[in-house]
DNA sequence: GCAAATTAATGATTTATTCAAG
DNA sequence: CTTGAATAAATCATTAATTTGC
């Protein structure tokens, strides 16, 4: 529905919505995706999933970032106030299963080489001027060799999906999701994507004057390299 | 180009541009900014510094923005420091001296009405869905009633800007800055811009189809209010 | 002088904490 | 009381300074 309209209209008429208050599909499905392991959607996930949920009601960018952040983090302490009243001892390498029953939680983490694996994509640049940052997600902090044994389910399928695109959306197995995306680190590439491509929108405005105001997820492969 | 030209250059000489590396002229402008009391720039702000900067040398918004995050986290607990050795006694309000000489603290913060300040303007949404998501700076936390007597001087020309424009840079007295540009809490605009503005682009593509790729910091005075 | 090796700075991410709307 | 939103603190990782041995 054209919930969105409605929710501008309510804005400028100076009431609060100040605050997104999101639909029960919107939920089960941000759940479900936190289910299958997605803990820090980049940018193209969010954008997949602000255009997935648009459809029960307006949602934004960084809506669906905040609820992981936010999720991940409670779910975080749920579990640790768990584990504190349980005082189970062998707490060494089975975390997370509590958390989330349904993901797979392989045995791939900890205890890796020290700094090896972080170089999955060269740093690439797009023409634009919007470098894609790379690399750098987060598995290589868990593997490192530091004991953050917390969860570990991290990007699973972040992983995975550079072999099987990864099914986020069972109705859309539009690929894109991953890959070419390049890893970019959530937050800090909206930024990117918010001010850089704004400046890059009026320096090569002719570049996408089609519909891609900002940043073309799905392109920035072939660069100018 | 200019900026282009350079990241070009550097990739050329094979470093790998996995992190941004400031020229002297990008710090000494960002440095002379906190000064003058910028600590969380927002959306509109941090564009307009990285199309300044942009002359000297590539940047984008992240950088700018993880600029100000670390410059302000550091300059703090180089401060924490130093009042650590000094051990003074009467840490009462007087604050962020060490730190920046050049800016004037008033001593409006602390101990004001407990949440009198953030209601500077009322949500602001711009017809293309990108809702400025508003208010909170950062202000309101340290005046708040707990005792963050940390700096000070965040918000200080984000509040006289208000009354006479701040010169942010000396060549451009463009006003915009603030005011207007609705003191969007940085980050999470940035999300909000990279994401929901292009969702919402080809939604009401018709909205500003001028040169207002997301935002017009220059006009944003008579919006649709 | 100069590169390899160390150390210091600092850019970039993640995590923890806090505020406040509903 | 729950949870969306925002910021600050802690941490990681890479680049620049610098030291060191030749």
């Amino acid at each position: 529905m054209e919930s969105e309209a409605a929710e501008v209209e309510m804005r400028r008429r100076g009431h609060s919505v100040s605050r997104w208050s999101p639909t029960k599909e919107q939920i089960s499905t941000l759940e479900n995706l936190y289910k299958q392991g997605i803990r820090t959607p980049n940018a193209s996930q969010i954008q997949h999933i602000v255009t997935r949920l648009s459809a029960y009601g307006h949602i934004e960018g960084k809506n669906v970032f905040y609820w992981f952040q936010n999720h991940k983090a409670r779910q975080r302490q749920k579990l640790k106030l768990k584990q504190q009243n349980v005082g189970s001892s062998n707490h060494f390498l089975h975390a997370s299963q509590p958390i989330c029953q349904n993901v797979v939680c392989g045995p791939y983490c900890l205890q890796q080489s020290g700094t090896g694996f972080y170089s999955q994509q060269p740093p690439k640049v797009l023409a634009s001027g919007v470098s894609s940052s790379i690399v750098t997600f987060g598995l290589q902090r868990m593997c490192d060799g530091s004991q953050r044994n917390e969860l570990l389910q991290q990007d699973y399928n972040s992983r995975t999906s550079n072999h099987k695109a990864l099914t986020l959306f069972p109705l859309h197995p539009t690929s894109i999701l991953e890959e070419k995306s390049s890893q970019v680190p959530s937050l800090a590439s909206f930024c990117e994507g918010a001010i850089d491509t704004s400046s890059a929108a009026h320096i090569n405005e002719d570049a996408h004057p089609e519909n891609l105001p900002f940043f073309d997820f799905f392109t920035s492969s072939h660069v100018s390299d």
